[in-house]
DNA sequence: CTTTGCTGTAGATATATTTCTACAACGAAT
DNA sequence: ATTCGTTGTAGAAATATATCTACAGCAAAG
């Protein structure tokens, strides 16, 4: 049975690109493009799609927003996303809708065909974990004191500005800080932030 | 005489997609790919391209850095800009080398094979940005070398980490990094984040 | 009970960053 | 031609932040 693809990008360019790969280097025939959320849903709707290949950022928003929707009507449809966004930060999220497959854009043409190939073929799927628990939340794991620092740090506060408001040493500041960014793997404030913005932690 | 095309973008499907498109939708034969800054001089050197299509961000840094060297030697070389980046920031800046083509990534593909065939064809009349009276983009104040800068700083950055990178003093990095806070009115790198999101500039 | 590990707190020291200042190159305006 | 503002670059000094270490309180595990 022919594998029916959709792909849904908001790039044209890498719509086609992707499209002529499947179809000369690896013999694919059956492929739709779509670019919206919207035209994703419908797609999906109107033929029975064996892979879906999807992009977080779409022209009407974001398709994280969609997944729990998709997989509601097709719990076991093949995704892969496909996205410019750094695997460790979202890769890591996904998991807990059975979305294994994960393709940053900026790999090299070699290795994005052998892991595309590979999540088509789909040969060993690694789902044998798929009824484990959810993938933590890596903000779960923070204290009450740490997310009150947290709250400050996103709101771009220093560590000796949250030392006044909060009536501590700097040091004291720089250390929960420090281990804010190791629970949750973060190396950097900028990751943090992404972090916390897909895990709608705000407050 | 035929066009001689270079496609520099770091992103493979991109490349694919473009190629196909200039060849088989426009029947432009004479094309060559690169993903790195340093590929694309030395690609540069070795032939003569009539034209260049050049992403903002490639593999080993920011082609914005390049620009200045690329038109010394090639002054009158097209360039055709072709970037995830909004082109009222972009574009802006990019001008004062003599680029007046600015493809964003996200248009639709009708627009884009219609701005690519204008851009190789030279009809020159490049222009019809009339949208010069849009709501003031605070990034387009932002010279390029300010813009390179507030790529890595977005990407979460220190001011020492950026100097090494682009060989500067840190001291260097930290006025420049106070410029552009001060130019786009922000007073912490959250605030630069959070209106970076909201113009679209960077991901 | 005792051990173990996590939490909240800092001191001392090492690094990183900002601030203030300056200046040369350049281009635009007078 | 001269002046003036902007840009890209830093040095020196002042601050801010991180790192490494420590320790007491507490809770869970043994």
């Amino acid at each position: 049975m022919q594998p029916e693809i959709l792909i849904a990008d908001d790039h044209s360019m890498i719509r086609k690109g992707l499209k002529l790969l499947l179809q000369i280097q690896l013999g694919y025939k059956q492929i739709t493009e779509v670019s919206s959320c919207n035209t994703l849903m419908s797609e999906l709707v109107k033929k029975r799609f064996t892979h879906l290949v999807l992009d977080i950022i779409l022209s009407d928003g974001s398709s994280l927003e969609i997944i729990p929707n998709i997989r509601r009507v097709y719990p076991n449809m093949k995704i892969l996303i496909f996205s410019m966004q750094p695997s460790e930060v979202y890769g890591e999220a996904v998991k807990q809708y059975g979305i294994y497959h994960y393709l940053h854009k900026s790999l090299p043409e070699e290795e994005a065909i052998k892991l595309i190939s590979h999540f088509i073929k789909d040969d060993n799927n690694n789902n044998n974990n798929q009824h484990s628990n959810f993938p933590h939340n890596p903000f779960a794991a923070l204290t009450l004191r740490e997310l009150e620092i947290l709250h400050y740090l996103l709101k771009g506060a220093g560590s000796k500005e949250i030392g006044d408001i909060l009536n501590l040493k700097t040091n004291t500041v720089s250390t929960m800080k420090a281990r804010i960014l190791e629970k949750t793997k973060s190396s950097n404030l900028m990751q943090l932030v992404e972090l916390a913005a897909l895990y709608n932690v705000n407050f």
